[in-house]
DNA sequence: CCGATAGTGCTAAATAATTAGCATGGTGCT
DNA sequence: AGCACCATGCTAATTATTTAGCACTATCGG
């Protein structure tokens, strides 16, 4: 399916779908840096839609926009992309640069050793 | 400095250096999905240097393409912007889906948990 | 030394993306 | 009902990207 290739702005749009989960046409054009005009996003959108990148649904009288592909799914993805290009492949240096960044909190650190220790376990 | 936008071929070219290390225009050709013309390919390269993305060095008669932010350093950018758009901005979530990504090896997992000992240790 | 090969720069054509503008239809308020 | 507002669909023009082609230079082998 699709491994079609977005445009620059067709990308920026579909992140700023998946940062927020849904998003009207305002809402989109409010979130990009400069914003083209109102009618430029929503033909984008409509572009979007028919690359079957996201659908909308009908709420009152607008349209709220969402992806198509769950969030879930295309997390692992873009996680993939990322450490083939940046990582040699290696999810693992990946993971500590995220612990290297310094941006967790002791609790979350906690968190994520309970995670490995179970991976561990699950793993032999 | 250089928060310009890249075009789609742009992005997959500077992708394939930062995956490569470095490479000439026939490598690059080489390892893009449908690859277009090598001269297409060499004017790509040229636009990027223009942009101030990648330089090159000349070996022996060709060039060698090189990316010009360093490798670390665009490893932590563009996981920032996955964090972002995909995690809420927890870099703690995202380090879990890789964890779970089941892909780590019983070392691997080892050395990221004496990772996070050190990193909770200087954290407090 | 000379031809063949493999590289480069540049320019211009073709294709794709991006944008604005206009026509239309529905909703709600007075 | 009639008006103002806000949304949409579509089309066409502008602008950017992507591509191929040609002219030129250096290198290598016979």
């Amino acid at each position: 399916m699709s491994a079609d290739p977005l445009s620059r702005r067709e990308r920026q749009l579909l992140d700023i779908l998946y940062a927020k989960g849904e998003a009207s046409a305002a809402d989109v054009q409010a979130a990009l840096p400069d914003p083209p005009g109102y009618s430029a996003v929503r033909a984008l959108l409509r572009i979007l839609e028919d690359k079957g990148h996201a659908r909308h649904e009908q709420r009152g009288t607008r349209y709220v926009y969402l992806p198509i592909v769950p969030r879930d799914r295309a997390r692992r993805s873009a996680l993939t992309r990322i450490v083939k290009t940046f990582f040699d492949g290696s999810a693992a240096q990946a993971a500590a640069t995220l612990v290297d960044s310094g941006s967790l909190s002791d609790d979350e650190l906690k968190r994520l050793q309970a995670l490995i220790e179970r991976a561990r376990k699950e793993g032999r």
